[in-house]
DNA sequence: CGGCCAATTGACTGGCGTCAATAGGGGTGG
DNA sequence: CCACCCCTATTGACGCCAGTCAATTGGCCG
């Protein structure tokens, strides 16, 4: 604004990401095709259980089962992107750049989530989606949501209803981001991922897979690089955590909510496509 | 975080707030009924245009016209909320607070805009919704939601494409609080409201109604009052716009784009409820 | 071994928050 | 009709949180 030009050059770490494997470039082997019915993560008891009917009626919408590896650009910014997925396994990001380079961090996505939907629904996404971790995604070509519509009324409330579930997790994130301080911050996101993560049964002894480099929290947290590294060093200090070996262990989770004002949502089974 | 009793005591602010106008204490006027079939705003260039039918079945999904001061919650965080509503005139805005009473606006409310989605799908709405100026809402009780999706397809799907739109808005908005200065940040939101407003036809000499204070304004950008006042002020003294009479006027709109790094969305005519 | 990348840490800077004093408008009551 | 209050806004002084710059370390890989 003041100074126009010599704009934050975060940009070059952009840069060094692009070059990171993409969609064309990654391996995107070819795993078993998982039919709907015989699906390990819709069993969980976080999901909501539905009837054979439906469930092959899903099965009938699903197109592919692919597998990309970390780094991966699932979606595009700026690209019309014809499928929706379900995160079958691993962890995801969605993002929005501005053009000098200074990325946000949206939401992130954990295995049952769907993503997509705000492109599919509209022309092209304003935003991308990267693997975190290796993944594997349930594809649905988006043109049969309008089928999906009109002849399964019920499924078509779900998506209504994990569209919403989206929405409210990105204004917490907005209200984090904007009235939260640096730590408060990043333990709210912490905590947001380890109730996640727990309601899928990834956690043991309170600690879980935290796959997110310094960068991404920075990003999602609206933190530079440096000032992220240096928070996570002194929560550590504070014993609010500990890490090692990608897995972060809370100390003590509920005493730890009310150092950063968090509040469980309500965390009923949810459906999933 | 490291000061955990002596919060930011902005706590004072909202208490005062607390005290305005409450939807009960609000002055409900009881204005006519506007049937949908009659409905002014629907027939603006801006939104889709249905055919007589589907016009009929949503006005049979109306069961009131309200109108609300300025001021009034419409909706109160926390608490079980039978009824969504289109803003039928007037503006609002979402917004969601933390225990220590710093306050996130979410979102702003144009005419057109269905509100109470998130909060109806879900059990108990997570977020408040304050009335700016005088309102009039179209109300629709949440009970029949299901009938929507079950009896008409077609309208479902625009739900669930109000609600994707919506979504859309945030990603903007936390994209500009976590990664925006403060002056681009304050530009951009200025940017998205003139165009939304230019797209309803409330734009004359590029100039349009602005009626958020300067506390409306810094929670919206996670700003502090005084600070969003300093830059309100920059801005002026940069001629980026001017203010009198609560309307605020574009100097000029394209160019104060490029300095914000501000893009227009699509702007496709939009279902309306 | 050398290059690349994620991460850490210190020193310095600057943007934004906090405190505080002041001004102006609108409503209300003496 | 003016006094008084409350609320919104403005402006300056000061301080701190977070950004920037830069040097260093350690892991991984060719």
């Amino acid at each position: 604004m003041t100074q126009d030009q010599p704009t934050r050059l975060k940009a070059m770490r952009q840069m060094a990401t692009q070059q990171a494997p993409t969609r064309q470039t990654t391996t995107r082997q070819m795993p078993a095709f998982v039919p709907c019915e015989r699906c390990p993560l819709r069993r969980k008891a976080a999901f909501m259980q539905k009837d054979e009917k439906e469930v092959s009626f899903i099965n009938g919408l699903k197109s592919a089962h692919l597998r990309f590896a970390a780094g991966s650009q699932l979606i595009q910014q700026g690209t019309e992107e014809p499928n929706l997925f379900t995160l079958f396994s691993g962890w995801a990001f969605r993002h929005k750049s501005l053009p000098d380079g200074n990325r946000q961090i949206l939401s992130f996505l954990l295995p049952g989530d769907l993503a997509g939907l705000q492109a599919t629904l509209q022309a092209e996404a304003e935003h991308g989606i990267d693997a975190l971790t290796d993944v594997e995604l349930c594809i649905f070509p988006r043109r049969k949501l309008l089928d999906v519509f009109e002849k399964a009324p019920a499924l078509a409330y779900d998506l209504a209803w994990l569209g919403s579930r989206e929405e409210r997790m990105i204004d917490e994130n907005l209200l984090s981001v904007g009235q939260r301080g640096a730590a408060e911050r990043m333990v709210a996101l912490i905590l947001g991922l380890y109730r996640r993560a727990e309601h899928l049964d990834l956690v043991e002894n309170q600690s879980f897979l935290f796959p997110l480099t310094k960068q991404h929290l920075a990003d999602a947290l609206g933190l530079s690089l440096v000032h992220a590294s240096k928070t996570w060093s002194s929560l550590q200090r504070l014993n609010i955590f500990t890490y090692a070996d990608r897995r972060l262990t809370l100390v003590n989770p509920r005493a730890t909510e009310r150092i950063a004002s968090y509040f469980d949502r309500d965390w009923r089974v949810r459906p999933i496509l």
